[in-house]
RNA sequence: GCACUCGUAGCUCAGCUGGAUAGAGCACCCGCCUUCUAAGCGGGCGGUCUCAGGUUCGAAUCCUGACGGGUGUACCA
C-alpha cells in the first residue's frame, strides 16, 4: 500500500482546491502519536512566500482535505501544522484485503529499472574473512529487495582471479603435482599458507613464481589451466560459504576481474583518444579536477590497474549489460576510488549521462575494543568458522527452552544463528563503522534478528491453537489496533524507501517497531482467551495473521528465516 | 599537507531532503504470569545532540570555523 503518495495526492488537491500554488507537497509521518497518522508541515513555509498568517492558511487547506475516504481528521497545531488521522474503516478494508496476498499488499515499480550489483567480490588467492561478510550480506537483500519490487536484477560476483600472488599459487600447485588435483586443494587456508612459506624460503620457488605471472599473463596453456583449475576449486569453496550464508550468488553470476582484460587495452586507447589521460612519468594518468594525485589507468611498464578494470566494466555492465543503475557494494575506504572511475567515465562516454552510479558503501566491522575485527593473534576471522560460530552460540541460546527434536534443534539454530549475524549487520545504518558482538546479536531483547523470531513464533503458536479458517474482517476496536492495522500497511512505504536509499536497516527498524507494537498488541488484546467474541477473535487474529506475513516476508527480503517454534 | 568521513544517554545505536517535549535497546531500579511462548509487557532513571559562530519564524539536521577520532592520498586491489 503505498499510502504516503495517496495522502501526497490528497493534500495537493487541497491545496489546489484552495487556490494555493502547491508544488512538492509532502506528507511525513507524524512525530508522536497525539498529532495524529500523518503530518503535514509544509504550511510555514507556504505562509512566508504568500505573506500570510499560517494558520489561516492551513485552515484553508484543511477545510478542502477530502476526509471521505482514508482520512477521518485533520486538524490543526501549534504554528501552523496540519495533523492527520487515517479513517478506522479504510484501514479495516485495507488490511483485510491484504490476507491472501502472497506480497503483503506491496506493489511493482511504476517503471522497472535494470540494475547491476556487484557484491561480494571475494578475492580467489585468499580465503573468505569476515571483511567479505557485510558486502556479501548489504549487497545480496539490496539484490531481493529490487527484485521483489519488481525490477530487473543483475547480480555481478567481480572476482578476484588476475595478479601476482596467483602466480605463486600456481607455481606450488604444480610443483605438489597436479595428478592429486583438488585433493590438495581441499583446505585452502593451509595451501595458502604452504604456497607463501615456499616463496619465503626458496628463492628458485620464488623465480618460478614471478616467471609464472608472466606467463599466465602471456596466456601459456599449461599455466592457464592449472590457474582455471585452481580457481575453480577457490570457487567452490565461497559457494560454501553463500550456501552457509543463504545468499543467492551462483556461478552464473561470477564475472571475473580477468573478464576485462582483452578489453583494457581499448580503455586506455578511448582515454588517450578522448584526451582524457595523459603520459605523466612514464604512467597514463587522468587528471580529474579538484585532486593532485592522478588516476592511473597504466603502469610505467604496461600494466593495467584496477581502475582500469572498473571502467571496463563500468562501460561493459552500461553497454552490454543495458544497467539504469549500476550499485557497486564496497567499504567505505574505497569511496575516492569509485568517485574517480565514476567521473572518467561519464566523461569518456563510457557510462551514458542518464545511468545511475552508486557507490553503496559501508564502515568497518569492529570489536569490542573498537578496533578492526581480527583473530587474537592478528590474524583474520575466516568467514565459514564465523558462521560456524554462530550456529553453536545460537544452539547454547535456546537449548535449555524446549524439547527439540535433534533435526528441529538444527535447523532452528542455524536459522538463528545465520539471521542474529545477518541482522547485526543488516541493521545498523550501513555507512558507520559496527561493533561486532555475539551476545548482542543472539539476544531476545531489543533490536534483533531472534526477536523477531521469537514474534513470528508465538503467532504461529497462537494458530496452532486456532487451528481453523479465518472469517469475517478486520475490525478496529482501539488505538492499538489502529497503529497495528497502519504499521502492517506501511510496509510497502518502507520497501521503497530503503529501496531508494540502498538502506536495509529501513527495513530492520521497521520490522522491529512492528513486532514491538504486536507484543504489546498481544499482552492487552487477548484473541483466544474466555470471553473474547467470535468477531473480535477473527480480526484479532487476522491482525496477527498479517503481522506474521509482514515479518516472514520483511525477514526473507533480508535473507532470514523464521521458525514456526523457538 | 590536502581530501573524505564521523562526533547524539554510562554503553550500542536510530533520527539528519530543517518542524512541536531529541527516540530505541543494553545496563540499573520498580511493577505484571492458575488463562494465547514472562527469552514477554508496563513504568522509572539517564541528554549543554563535541564546541563556537551564522542562516531561519524554527537547527541534532543546513553553512563556516575550531577541537577530537577514523579513512584515503602516483604506478597493490
Amino acid at each position: 500500500m503505498k499510502i504516503k503518495s495517496q495522502l501526497n495526492q490528497i493534500v495537493t488537491q487541497a491545496l489546489l482546491d484552495a487556490d494555493i500554488p502547491a508544488n512538492d507537497i509532502i506528507v511525513s509521518d507524524a512525530t508522536r502519536p497525539e498529532f495524529g497518522d500523518y503530518q503535514f508541515n509544509g504550511v510555514m513555509k507556504l505562509a512566508k512566500v504568500l505573506k500570510k498568517n499560517p494558520r489561516a492558511i492551513a485552515s484553508d487547506i484543511v477545510k478542502h482535505i477530502n476526509t471521505t475516504g482514508m482520512i477521518s481528521k485533520v486538524e490543526i497545531a501549534g504554528p501552523g501544522f496540519i495533523n492527520i488521522w487515517l479513517n478506522n474503516d479504510w484501514l479495516s478494508t485495507e488490511a483485510t484485503n491484504i490476507l491472501n496476498d502472497s506480497r503483503v499488499g506491496v506493489g511493482i515499480v511504476e517503471k522497472p529499472q535494470k540494475i547491476v550489483i556487484d557484491y561480494s567480490g571475494p578475492n580467489m588467492a585468499k580465503q573468505m574473512h569476515v571483511g567479505h561478510l557485510r558486502s556479501t550480506i548489504i549487497g545480496d537483500t539490496l539484490a531481493t529487495l529490487l527484485t521483489f519490487l519488481g525490477n530487473d536484477i543483475i547480480r555481478q560476483n567481480h572476482i578476484g582471479d588476475w595478479g601476482t600472488q596467483f602466480g605463486m599459487l600456481i607455481a606450488y600447485l604444480e610443483e605438489q603435482n597436479a595428478d592429486t588435483e583438488h585433493q590438495n586443494l581441499k583446505d585452502l587456508e593451509q595451501f595458502y599458507k604452504n604456497a607463501k612459506i615456499r616463496f619465503d624460503q626458496s628463492e628458485a620457488f620464488a623465480n618460478k613464481a614471478r616467471e609464472y605471472v608472466v606467463k599466465i599473463q602471456q596466456g601459456d596453456a599449461h599455466c592457464l589451466t592449472l590457474w582455471k583449475q585452481f580457481i575453480e576449486s577457490s570457487l567452490g569453496h565461497c559457494e560454501e560459504v553463500y550456501s552457509k550464508l543463504g545468499v543467492n550468488l551462483t556461478h552464473d553470476d561470477v564475472r571475473a576481474e580477468s573478464f576485462y582484460n582483452s578489453e583494457l587495452p581499448n580503455i586506455i586507447k578511448i582515454l588517450k583518444d578522448k584526451n582524457i589521460s595523459t603520459n605523466s612519468n612514464g604512467a597514463e594518468c587522468v587528471f580529474l579536477e579538484g585532486s593532485d594525485a592522478p588516476v592511473i589507468v597504466q603502469k610505467g611498464d604496461g600494466g593495467f590497474l584496477y581502475a582500469t578494470t572498473d571502467l571496463a566494466a563500468l562501460k561493459f555492465r552500461a553497454t552490454n549489460l543495458e544497467a539504469d543503475r549500476i550499485c557497486y557494494v564496497v567499504d567505505a575506504r574505497q569511496a575516492g576510488h569509485f568517485k574517480q572511475v565514476f567521473a572518467i567515465s561519464k566523461q569518456a562516454g563510457m557510462v551514458g549521462n542518464d545511468v545511475n552510479l552508486e557507490h553503496i558503501a559501508f564502515g568497518t566491522m569492529m570489536d569490542k575494543s573498537g578496533k578492526p575485527f581480527k583473530t587474537r593473534d592478528g590474524g583474520t576471522i575466516k568467514l565459514i568458522e564465523l558462521l560456524d560460530e554462530a550456529i553453536i552460540r545460537a544452539k547454547a541460546t535456546i537449548e535449555k527452552r524446549e524439547d527439540y527434536s535433534e533435526e528441529k534443534f538444527n535447523e532452528i539454530a542455524y536459522a538463528i544463528g545465520i539471521g542474529a549475524v545477518k541482522y547485526a549487520d543488516l541493521s545498523i545504518s550501513r555507512e558507520s563503522n559496527y561493533l561486532f558482538s555475539w551476545e548482542k546479536m543472539l539476544s531476545f531483547d531489543g533490536n534483533t534478528a531472534l526477536y523477531l523470531q521469537y514474534g513470528y513464533a508465538r503467532i504461529q503458536s497462537i494458530f496452532r491453537k486456532h487451528n481453523a479458517k479465518l472469517t469475517g474482517n478486520i475490525v478496529i476496536g482501539d488505538e492499538l489496533e489502529h497503529r497495528l492495522a497502519l504499521m502492517i500497511l506501511k510496509f510497502e512505504d518502507t520497501l521503497t524507501k530503503a529501496s531508494i536509499e540502498a538502506t536495509p536497516h529501513t527495513i530492520t527498524t521497521y520490522l522491529y517497531d512492528l513486532t514491538t507494537l504486536f507484543m504489546r498488541f498481544y499482552e492487552q488484546n487477548p484473541i483466544l482467551k474466555e470471553g473474547v467474541t467470535e468477531d473480535v477473535k477473527m480480526s484479532r487474529l487476522q491482525l496477527a495473521q498479517l503481522t506474521a506475513n509482514v515479518i516472514e516476508q520483511g525477514l526473507e527480503i533480508l535473507g532470514i528465516k523464521v521458525v514456526d517454534k523457538i
